[in-house]
DNA sequence: CGTCATCCTGACCAAATGGTCAAACATTTT
DNA sequence: AAAATGTTTGACCATTTGGTCAGGATGACG
């Protein structure tokens, strides 16, 4: 059962385009250096109108995190463990790689709120996070121990894959500065890479 | 030649107390989010004190960011073209993750820079950082003409290497938050996998 | 000890910013 | 077409914040 009460369609338009445009400001800009008066430009409302909808600046921001961990955590459980092992994991790297080419604000977004300690979704961290990564880790670590998979630390495997998708959002603008592709060709030599990498380091040994 | 103009001892210890203070704070703060007052009281002197040292909050934040750039290239610069290939990329990730460990502050300062945009360091990505990523994936893509290494794109292999030595730092919280360890075990746990997976990925397949 | 340069501070300022509110304006509902 | 409900805004406010400044305190040094 849904929580939405979409009392109008005008009420739902600009909850909807407030949040859009908060994305927008907040990723860029961090909680701190996100103004009202920017999201308000953004969204195409005054700011008086802004607080109408959201009691505070606050709660956009919480409430943009809250509805987007969900999403973020998705690629994870598509992970089968009836699966091939490495394909799992490869395909898992691959969905990840594109939750950042196709949401780098989102990413952004969480990358800031986590350098800066997660001041605001520590709870979210400690409860559904760990408890869907450890289930994750026991799948990896049970294809360990069947000899299907490099014994590997099934938690930093997680962490280094979050890590090498991330980045391609997160430090976009280090990536590009240093690569010289305008387009998003980089995101594809970048699934080449990872690609390649996990599964050479994956491949069980030949019995 | 040195530019440093220690004019009296009591300068130099000022300064360099403001610049602790606003690692300190920059780093968990951004910049937008760290105040002059916070910095002035972390370092124990009056908010009109610190401006008699420093023209503005923002050349406190810029002598910060660009003092630390070099310190930050350190690790690559070691990189010995004339070492084993996969040797040398494994302790240069070790180099790395080791200062993920002892400056995590610094790698943070950074990470907040770079996520928002890099606004005040972009000269600096596009200038020095390029000419040295492009030098050394000169010697990694050498490394492969000869067979000495996996076939893999050398700047996309340093852009997974930054990407999961810092990421120990710059999303410690998380990392805490889903490992257990209080202490700093994690970065023991995350050599011994790191070492691991670029072994594995990189030895060249025997001829 | 006197004087000169350096160092420090309280009081102050202007701009920015999150947020409020009464009143005007729309839209539905009856 | 009223009445009731929902939406928008200009004017306003309190606080925070980066920064200034005149003068006082504290060295350094002959």
């Amino acid at each position: 059962m849904k929580n939405e009460r979409p009392k109008t369609r005008i009420q739902r338009k600009n909850r909807e385009a407030i949040l859009e445009a908060a994305l927008d400001v907040f990723s860029s800009e961090g909680f701190r250096g996100a103004t009202l008066d920017q999201i308000a430009g953004a969204a195409g409302l005054s700011k008086p109108n802004v607080l109408y909808y959201f009691p505070s600046k606050e709660a956009i921001y919480t409430e943009l995190l809250s509805g987007l961990l969900d999403t973020w955590l998705d690629p994870m459980r598509g992970i089968d463990p009836d699966g091939d092992p490495v394909g799992e994991i490869v395909s898992y790297v691959l969905r990840k790689l594109d939750m950042s080419r196709e949401f780098p604000r989102e990413s952004r977004l969480f990358a800031n709120e986590i350098v800066q300690g997660a001041p605001r979704i520590l709870e979210s961290i400690d409860g559904p996070l760990k408890s869907l990564v450890d289930e994750v880790a026991g799948v990896l670590q049970s294809w360990i121990d069947e000899g299907r998979l490099a014994p590997v630390d099934p938690h930093h495997l997680i962490f280094s894959i979050w890590a090498t998708t991330q980045h391609y959002a997160d430090f976009d603008v280090q990536v590009r500065g240093i690569l010289r592709p305008e387009a998003s060709e980089h995101f594809d030599q970048a699934a080449a890479f990872l690609s390649a990498l996990y599964r050479r380091a994956l491949a069980p040994a030949p019995k």
